[in-house]
DNA sequence: CCGCATCCAGATCGATACTG
DNA sequence: CAGTATCGATCTGGATGCGG
């Protein structure tokens, strides 16, 4: 395994990886998660908007990435827990020094939108 | 101006902005525009595999945003040249955090697709 | 050289309905 | 309650051609 190989594929990953978070509703899910565990039904009422479908794939995805776990309660009625996991929680570090950007620079965007419309 | 309202914008700046760096080239362009202005043709050669029109998007995009000036030289041949505005380069911070995430976690991520795709 | 408009194929998303 | 499949509307991205 060649380090370009491996550079190439970071990259891959990266332009993934923002793409994931990217989508239009990851964010909310996680800021949703970052609480503790929630089931299915508790996400959707709490991420406003979101439709049953998307909020199934966003979880899917997450969970293939390993960055959200979930568990199925063998009960009736059927109960399953999402959560993030720690690797999940490692990216919140990084995501909240782009809150915090956004948070400083988010008007001057604003402002620039307006202008350039 | 309510602060309720100030941080549903926000929010919305942050969806916006993660889906405007998330966006299948923005992050290479910007790559390419570390090291200082570049035409728009030279973007091109250096962004691989990248469509004219996607690239005159992805550039429209972050001027609109303030990220990326251009300058139009009046001359013949005509010359174009794009660079990071001052506030463009505040992102590279934030951003720069996210690719060390990404070599930190993302061969477990890769993994993780892997195990789950 | 630079940028936009048009056209077209493929992907995406929401609503709905159906299974366990 | 949780999840999937289908369908139709919408959006995106690439190729091409024209104007500055």
């Amino acid at each position: 395994m060649t380090e370009t190989c491996q550079d190439d594929e970071l990259r891959a990953v990266l332009r993934g990886l923002l793409t994931t978070i990217g989508d239009k509703w990851t964010l909310a899910v996680v800021a949703t998660l970052v609480g503790g565990a929630q089931r299915f039904t508790a996400i959707q009422r709490e991420t406003d908007g979101i439709s049953h479908r998307m909020l199934a794939k966003t979880l899917r995805d997450l969970e293939r990435d390993g960055l959200v776990s979930r568990t199925a309660h063998a009960e009736t009625p059927p109960r399953v827990e999402y959560a993030l996991t720690p690797l999940g929680r490692t990216l919140l570090d990084p995501v909240d020094g782009l809150i915090r950007w956004v948070d400083e620079h988010g008007q001057a965007v604003l402002r620039n939108r307006a202008t350039a419309g």
